[in-house]
DNA sequence: CGGCTCGTACGATAGCCCTCGTAGTACGGC
DNA sequence: GCCGTACTACGAGGGCTATCGTACGAGCCG
């Protein structure tokens, strides 16, 4: 009912400020195997934005909700409604300014892990 | 008991080898502030070796043992006892083969935080 | 409008995790 | 040998979390 979600059916979602975003909530979601799965998926097509049915993960629609969740609360993802979908992003360009690197340090460290154990 | 045990008091401590150590698990691990603030303190220097009561921890024995012991299974310290005393160092070498950059830019990110928050 | 798909909300369950207190073990010094 | 120190083991409690099923709302298409 906000003026500004007037437009086009853009329901908004909560995400927090690039301020409030903390490491010990980012590592925390980055610690689930479902999650940290997602946002490598999510990284290596870094521009395009997927939605939540996009990725086939081993669980019921219920607890991906719950991961997604999880993600854009911790300030890892950013969702954006567009129509019935669901839209998700990496937040790169906030977590590069809060902690350079460290992102594209996780990214490779979880690709070197999935190449070593075949988990990817 | 062992016979390699025999040789001045030295207990052995069960670590992960290199290979089993998990990126979820490290993740896990450092994902708590306690234990968080006790690895940038490790690796503030690097080459000492700090025991357990070096650190002034607003959490009682008991829990500071907890998290030690979270840390070593993780894989990112490495305990050994020295008599009664029990050494703590960063695993930095392993951490280093498994993970090239990560253990860096991790504690790059908790410092930067810790000046733009003041919680350190 | 009717139905379809996408995603959410709510409740429930089971497991994990942080925390602690108390009791106990290992080592060193006197 | 005895005591103090450093750490551990065990058990308990309280809270969070991952998972699911079912029921529901929001937008699209015919």
């Amino acid at each position: 009912m906000t003026p500004a979600a007037t437009a086009a059916g853009t329901r908004d979602l909560p995400h927090p400020a690039r301020d409030d975003i903390r490491l010990e909530d980012v590592l925390h979601a980055l610690s689930d195997p479902v999650r940290l799965r997602i946002v490598r998926d999510l990284a290596a097509d870094s521009d395009a934005l997927f939605s939540c049915s996009h990725f086939d993960l081993p669980v019921t629609k219920s607890t991906t909700t719950h991961h997604f969740r999880v993600l854009r609360e911790s300030g890892v993802i950013r969702q954006t409604y567009r129509g019935t979908a669901k839209m998700n992003g990496l937040r790169r360009d906030d977590l590069d300014v809060l902690f350079p690197g460290l992102l594209d340090a996780l990214l490779a460290a979880a690709a070197r892990q999935a190449a070593r154990v075949g988990t990817g």
